[in-house]
DNA sequence: CTAATATCTTAAGTTAACTTTAGATCAAGC
DNA sequence: GCTTGATCTAAAGTTAACTTAAGATATTAG
């Protein structure tokens, strides 16, 4: 195998948008493999980009850091992830994804059937059947599941 | 206009499944309208819980307790909101919920080509044009706005 | 009326995800 | 070889969103 090129943190700084001291949090949170030079130095292998890359998207979707670091996990830490390495993940993010996306028309759908009658009292909010945040939230949430019915869309006349 | 009946703190939280601590927050960051009794307690509109209900479900969507806010604005502090009041909140937050939905199903078909054919280097990621947490992300994440390219899906091998 | 329970306020503690600071060392260019 | 810019570490600071603690008053049940 090729060696890969490896890159500073200034570097994958610039590249990512974000600041060194992230890049940096990151890879001391295991996030990013990284080696260092005889002086010290972090240098990581530029796939570290499209790791970063995942982050933030991952991060802007609303998982942790926790948890995206379980997404990374399949991803080889000692050579570069290859198509494969990255089909896996994807395939792995893509069903991730569509929860979401059918936990969101859930309640669309939900919220809809409020605005046109107002009393779905009874409608179950299928948003908090998600594992997504769940867990690191305590009993509260854990209760609401089981309660919530979207009567925040009552109205005071029944 | 019938007096509508008021409820304690306690009865709040346990009927929303929260700690008494966190409704008393939300009074204080005036997320939730309250008068108090003559010895100084809190009381709410029975209303609350459906304020307390949206709070909930616009968090775990990702807002923050300001943008939350912001949408609680438009329900009125001194009467019970009427149908039309929530209906309003209610096409606010449904074309929010829709936005998000967009901004997934987008990023889903990104990746899905890319796990077709693993080169959509130049393919933009739809889900950074969103207002959502933009807001208060820095200069990192309006700098990525313009350059994640999904690069994180591109393997080794050109 | 009194004990038990609920609330109140203020202040401090907590967790996640970072940034900032300070002082020191590395690495690169001339 | 030296100056300058990049990095390093360790520790402290920051913000959001809460919880916990402590000591004091309110309210309720009997």
């Amino acid at each position: 195998m090729k060696p890969e090129p490896l890159v500073s943190i200034g570097y994958v700084a610039k590249r990512t948008g974000n600041a060194v001291s992230l890049i940096r949090y990151y890879a001391n949170e295991g996030l990013l493999p990284s080696v260092r030079t005889e002086g010290g130095n972090r240098v990581f292998p530029r796939s570290v980009i499209r790791r970063v890359s995942f982050i933030l998207i991952a991060q802007n979707m609303g998982y942790t850091l926790a948890q995206i670091k379980g997404f990374l996990s399949s991803l080889p830490d000692n050579r570069t992830p290859t198509q494969q390495d990255w089909t896996e993940l994807s395939r792995t993010f893509h069903a991730h994804i569509e929860s979401k996306i059918a936990a969101l028309s859930s309640l669309k759908t939900s919220i809809e059937g409020c605005i046109g009658c107002g009393c779905l009292s009874l409608e179950r909010c299928k948003l908090y059947n998600r594992d997504d945040k769940m867990a690191k939230q305590g009993a509260g949430a854990q209760l609401l599941d089981e309660n919530v019915q979207l009567h925040f869309l009552r109205t005071t006349k029944k």
